[in-house]
DNA sequence: TCTGGGGTCCTAGGACCC
DNA sequence: TCTGGGGTCCTAGGACCC
């Protein structure tokens, strides 16, 4: 039996758009979405008296697949929120402002917002651009007044992402584990603080739609719809056997602790990569042959981007995957494991080429990508490429033939 | 003019080995 | 001539998350 933990999860306000208004803090209060991938940055110019006049591209103008990434909360108010297609988004506000994404600038005040909560609070776990879990156990004591102390922190640390972005706002949970705070993070948003004990799960957890827990998406939110299961409180009264039938032992009993506020999982401060992936959605659907050259220059660009990515972060990869996705939103991916691993553009271009030869192409495509998994450090690689040289001396023949035979 | 890009984890079947 | 059981690796697809 652990001891009861005190953890936070600190979530960041609208946080592409945000950054943005930072920028242009003439933007305060209107309806901002950030996303799409054309260049539509706003015109400057510079007026005689030296002052810089901006204009800002409005969404109405919009053409091409793009979705919406993040948008301000007046925007939101309009209906329109991430992930809806920026055509849509367009006819729901056609004078919302757009921008277009600028990932080194949302990178840069990832690391700035981090870096001062780590500097409060070291037992960090990064869930990406935007959101963390920290493990605050050993900062509050134990004493009964622990949540009081633990309020104070998410105050402190609020402060300090405040001070170290300049002026970035954050919504913070603060919960006996990651599952609850990452719901609670949300009840106050933006700039919230919710403190949340196993004694209040009843009266402000169970009320919840399941589909907020996160770990339930469209499709497990439809299935225990089907079944009459709407909130969280629906799906804690269910016999737990009932849920292990119907979604296999493993998410029903998932789903049964989880409707319940029970999540043991720790905070988990050090990870190492899976894969490294790149992929790109054409402005127009592409056909495998009378597009083919356009196809191939776009194919060996990603496989650059990848070995590019591999190179900077100090990664090999030994499986080599490729993934395209038809005209019809279809999506087939193939993967090819090598030998040894591989670092290079030629070598990730040549396997995922051999994986292109075992998907169909009789239809248009609208996706290509390339990814390498089995990852390891660059350094254990070029040991392993090493020693199996020193082996290639003493069987010649053994690589030509893997190489011939196929 | 539907539906981005970068990830993780899980399942399930087959190959292959002992 | 009828059938084991475990383990690992590989591949493909899908759900989900930010």
């Amino acid at each position: 039996m652990s001891a009861d933990r005190v953890i936070a999860h600190l979530d960041m306000d609208a946080f592409y758009a945000s950054v943005e208004l930072l920028r242009y803090p003439e933007l305060r209060g209107l309806p901002v979405v950030v996303g799409g991938g054309r260049d539509h940055a706003p015109r400057e110019t510079v007026l005689p008296d030296g002052t810089v006049r901006r204009e800002f591209r409005r969404l109405g103008g919009y053409a091409g697949r793009g979705v919406v990434t993040t948008a301000t909360y007046e925007a939101r108010a309009l209906g329109v929120n991430s992930a809806l297609g920026m055509m849509k988004a367009a006819a729901l506000a056609p004078d919302a402002i757009l921008l277009p994404t600028d990932f080194d600038q949302y990178r840069r005040h990832s690391r700035l917002f981090k870096a001062a909560v780590t500097a409060i609070a070291p037992r960090m776990e990064d869930r990406g651009i935007d959101e963390i879990y920290l493990d605050l156990t050993d900062l509050t004591g134990t004493g009964p007044d622990r949540w009081d102390r633990a309020r104070d922190l998410g105050r402190q640390l609020k402060q300090a992402v405040r001070d170290a972005t300049g002026g970035l706002t954050c919504s913070v949970g603060l919960t006996p584990n990651k599952l609850l705070s990452k719901l609670a993070s949300e009840f106050d948003k933006p700039d919230g603080l919710t403190v949340l004990t196993t004694a209040e799960i009843e009266a402000r957890i169970w009320p919840l739609a399941a589909r907020k827990l996160n770990g339930i998406g469209p499709k497990a939110a439809a299935k225990l719809e089907a079944i009459g299961i709407r909130t969280l409180g629906d799906l804690a009264r269910r016999d737990p056997a009932e849920l292990v039938e119907r979604f296999g032992r493993s998410y029903g009993l998932w789903l049964h602790h989880s409707a319940h506020g029970r999540d043991e999982r720790p905070v988990v401060t050090e990870s190492e990569p899976k894969s490294i992936s790149r992929e790109t959605t054409f402005e127009r659907d592409l056909h495998p042959r009378a597009d083919r050259e356009l196809l191939g220059a776009i194919f060996t660009r990603l496989c650059e981007r990848v070995a590019d990515d591999l190179a900077r972060k100090g990664y090999a990869g030994r499986t080599i995957g490729l993934k395209l996705r038809y005209d019809d939103f279809r999506t087939v991916t193939r993967d090819a494991s090598l030998p040894l691993p591989v670092t290079d553009a030629k070598s990730i271009r040549r396997a995922a080429g051999e994986c292109l030869k075992r998907v169909p192409l009789d239809r248009k495509l609208r996706l290509l990508g390339v990814r390498v998994s089995a990852l390891l450090p660059a350094a254990e690689a070029a040991a392993l490429l090493e020693q199996a040289q020193v082996q290639r001396g003493v069987t010649p023949d053994l690589f030509a033939q893997t190489d011939t035979a196929g």
